[in-house]
DNA sequence: CAGAAAACTGAAAACCTTTTCAGCTTGATT
DNA sequence: AATCAAGCTGAAAAGGTTTTCAGTTTTCTG
């Protein structure tokens, strides 16, 4: 049988709310507060969190929902999402969705009995379109990705900014034709997208857009084709870190190199990307900084509930490696 | 105010205690059945699972304790583990201790306060130690390093062997001064040491062996100095991928080249080690089935809990690549 | 030093379920 | 037709804590 607050408080001689009080930190006698806390040492008392859980009605608990924790953005996002947590004494819950709606709504369906705090959502597109009919009982940051607009509380990249960037960037260095490798279930790969779209339209060139599913294995396949076709781009742009990477393992496989054969630019400053050939062009996000703004939003928005939903948008970096030299 | 399974027991006609029977798939009578599932769905009633948890003595949650998510291997794991748990309908409560013992033991507690079903951990050296003098109130599966022999279930690589492979392959390929940059807070590095320490005094060679803290900073630091060294090593052989990583920007940032300048092999078979220069050499993890293997040891001790405490081993898989070329 | 205010403590209610137990109904068996 | 067993159901207890409320002690004020 487990100890609880009662046995600490026979064993201090006082009652179970005195020795609640002390948990918490309450105003109790110096001397009471002493013999509480040699009780508690001694029965080797641990509370019960549940039971306090339920009681106070404050689950401590926020969920973070990602498509998946292997995408290095997620990952990271993570790690700020829980230190941030942990500072503010609260755990945190990790559903990956897989980019699969249904599994987005059963974990939202456990957000809601989990009675969480607060919810970091990374949604699909799919659900994302839905979100100002669902309505949720507890606060939600949309994170990387936008939802309806003026509805919830969001941290996104500038991404048409950034996607414009690197076409401008390929432009100067000489490239024109550029094609596109964006994943299919985002807002983030959709703004991307147009932010490449336009950026090609204003320097007078043709856009050309690929859509996959966001995870190496579906963009190798991909780029394998556009890689070996006759007329092959001058320079290939991947909407994330998964879609790049699976190019650069089609390039392998094609002995192709970039920039020789095909220059190459994309998204997420991974460590590889610095060390892969002479180095690929990216965009960097600021992605800890995501994260913590993302907590932050969400902390304001539970000590003022009314307030009015607020979007903060981060600016993308753009870091010039050799995968986007001029070829000649 | 929420609304509770006593709504629902009134606007369906019947007792709390039928509604929570339709909940739990107990037998009720198909027609009192239908009546509380659609006061149910009328009501929106969502269960609340911290007195659920309370009441029932169930909390339904893994605790999965790791250094730190964004080395990949524990990504990956951390995702195997999760697959298997909401498999089992349980929730997972992730810990960062960053290597950090005394976040170890206050994230131990915290375990403690939750009242988990089992835990599934990766220890400091530091903490592993100390680990038969620890009464858990749950079960512990011990992953990727072990604990005081005979004392916890276990899933671990055979590391010696791993890392033995690793030195023959290497002296196979006429290397001969090879030097070794380990990890110094877990026992999987020690175990790796260990095994290249036999295999060189096996092969008639002097082993060489520099520690360093797990992750790329620290591991940069070091590998730059070990390679600007006049009588740089051969061979190198990093203890894990992040320390891998980390040679391998030394490497770039001094321009040397494997194999040219010096060979270079590992632990974990990352994406991109496949990718950087023409491959580097290293031992492939069967990481998910770690994380598997982990979870399925959990289950059967929480079937049967006097069993005795059994060690899963795991070989590596070596996988050759261009980085232990023999230079000539 | 009396009285009021402040500080502190304990009993009991409350949080929302699950589970036990006893009672009732139904169906089967003799 | 009577008895028994099996199947369902509801009332009430239980799970471990926090919080309210009222009561007691201490401190302060004049």
């Amino acid at each position: 049988m487990s100890v609880g607050i009662k046995d600490v408080a026979i064993a201090a001689g006082v009652s179970p709310a005195t020795v609640s009080r002390v948990l918490a930190n309450h105003t109790v006698k110096p001397e009471l507060r002493e013999r509480v806390e040699t009780a508690i040492r001694l029965t080797g008392y641990r509370p019960n969190l549940s039971a306090r859980r339920l009681r106070s009605q404050h689950s401590n608990t926020i969920g973070l929902i990602v498509p998946d924790i292997r995408n290095p953005f997620f990952t990271t996002l993570s790690r700020a999402v829980e230190d941030a947590a942990y500072l503010a004494n609260m755990r945190v819950v990790l559903c990956n969705t897989d980019e699969n709606p249904s599994r987005e709504t059963m974990y939202l369906r456990l957000m809601q009995e989990e009675r969480v705090t607060g919810v970091i959502y990374a949604p699909t597109r799919e659900t994302a379109a839905q979100l100002d009919r669902l309505n949720f009982d507890f606060p939600v940051v949309l994170v990387d990705r936008h939802g309806p607009p003026g509805r919830h509380d969001s941290v996104v990249l500038d991404n048409r900014q950034a996607a414009a960037t690197l076409v401008s960037h390929l432009y100067a260095r000489g490239f024109r034709v550029i094609e596109g490798l964006f994943g299919n279930t985002s807002s983030t790969a959709r703004d991307r997208l147009s932010g490449y779209t336009e950026a090609m339209n204003d320097c007078g060139l043709t856009p050309r857009a690929n859509f996959v599913a966001p995870n190496p294995e579906a963009a190798v396949v991909a780029a394998r084709e556009i890689l070996s076709r006759k007329d092959k781009p001058e320079a290939l742009i991947a909407s994330n870190g998964l879609i790049l990477l699976g190019i650069a393992q089609a390039m392998q496989e094609l002995e192709l190199r970039a920039p020789q054969d095909i220059a190459l630019a994309g998204f997420d400053n991974e460590i590889w990307t610095g060390l892969i050939g002479s180095g690929i062009t990216v965009i960097q996000q600021p992605v800890a900084d995501i994260g913590h703004s993302a907590m932050r939003l969400l902390f304001e928005r539970i000590e003022t509930p009314e307030m009015a939903p607020r979007v903060v948008m981060l600016s993308g970096k753009l870091i010039e490696r050799n995968s986007t030299k001029r070829s000649a």
